[in-house]
DNA sequence: GCAAAAGTGTTATGAATACACCCATGC
DNA sequence: GCATGGGTGTATTCATAACACTTTTGC
């Protein structure tokens, strides 16, 4: 751990800092990241998770809100991942991600053309250097996070129906869960009751359910998806 | 390591940023966190949380793993736990945890007279505005941690017998566990094996375990102790 | 009345919990 | 031989997993 190199003189040097924001979205049935062009002007260039550099430590959140928000139209859930920082980058990287209801995101031409756009995180095209490690380790850790909580819901409308939300789920664990045992579990957790409403569709009507803003946020309880 | 060219523009401000360690022990049966004189020569100011200014951003590790250099002797594990920064703080916090055994830990007098001092969690002095916050999360997060992996033996030397990482898991809890329980589960979790060694002391010498290195970090489980 | 999706309970299996006695050593 | 801490197994309880049919609507 202390192979390291010399460190420069102390002299007052700052680094410079940015925040990064990995967006995900359920589109299309698929888990998408949106990525931007690093320069908007090159076609080849490569692409990368949306940042800004901090221009002032107010409030990182603030900060990384205001990354995501040329794309998407409302506020969105946001939570740090991490803070990534070596002599490989050239910035100490404060990386959050955020998930993004369809209803919030706003179509690609509202922005200057393909400079951003959503990739299934399945098949995202060669991104800057160390971005791949970033987007990875988001993946894994919205996963984790789906797996002891139920943050699935912030990915939908407002109100939605239990199978729209288990399909949420399923798309991003990648495996098909059992409808009763899902609905139980979610239940139970008490993060989402039931509205009045229903959805109409092609079968029977579904009945819709919303976030109870009185839930406590994280569920300190075993795993709802072990 | 060219860091010059990339720069921030000259009109950005660029925000000051520093690593924050808390760093964990347990002693004389109590967990304990390593606090610093805000100004040494002064002795009615606060305590913090002992931390450096980030001059480069080549590594984050090492440079928390420096915040703690003068008060212990060796490597101790370390962890990232959360950025915090906002417009109450002077500064972007990049806040570590560190387990510190107690065979790491230098006698007081070897730093400047009490300018260093290792306080129970549970009576630590008033502290820098922020920094209490910082204690309540990183105590949070460590017992966290301790319920669904085996960390706890970072606390100990090389060698442990389960007796003392059981006392360990005992204190940072603050619970009783069962013993039966308690060894089943933690041999069960296969990231401790047992060494020839015993420990030779009032009754029965007790087998000493250590560490595997070829362990999985962290364990894709239910959670030890739920 | 039929297609299509919503909704609902029970059994079986595995994990967590609670619990009490024998073992090895030093003195 | 006794005091001290180390070490071990089983029965019960509770949570998780597997599983199939009825209900409501649109057409």
């Amino acid at each position: 751990m202390n192979r390291h190199p010399l460190r420069p003189p102390p002299e007052d040097q700052c680094p410079s800092v940015e925040v990064r924001v990995v967006g995900f979205s359920v589109q299309e049935k698929k888990l998408q990241a949106l990525l931007v062009l690093k320069n908007s002007s090159d076609e080849n260039s490569p692409w990368a998770i949306p940042g800004d550099l901090v221009q002032d430590c107010s409030s990182l959140e603030y900060a990384a809100s205001e990354c995501l928000s040329e794309y998407i139209n409302q506020q969105s859930y946001l939570e740090q991942l991490y803070t990534y920082g070596s002599s490989e980058r050239a910035a100490i990287s404060i990386v959050y991600f955020a998930l993004v209801p369809q209803a919030a995101i706003l179509p690609p031409q509202t922005g200057k053309p393909s400079e951003a756009k959503w990739f299934p995180v399945g098949s995202v095209p060669s991104l800057v250097a160390g971005h791949d490690e970033i987007l990875q380790y988001a993946l894994r850790r919205l996963r984790y996070k789906l797996e002891y909580s139920a943050v699935g819901f912030e990915l939908l409308p407002e109100n939605f129906s239990l199978s729209e939300l288990q399909a949420t789920y399923e798309i991003i664990l990648g495996e098909v869960l059992d409808k009763r045992n899902f609905r139980r579990r979610i239940l139970k957790a008490g993060i989402i009751e039931p509205t009045p409403h229903h959805r109409l569709g092609e079968g029977r009507p579904a009945r819709l359910f919303r976030y109870r803003p009185d839930a406590v946020a994280e569920v300190k309880t075993r795993r709802l998806f072990p």
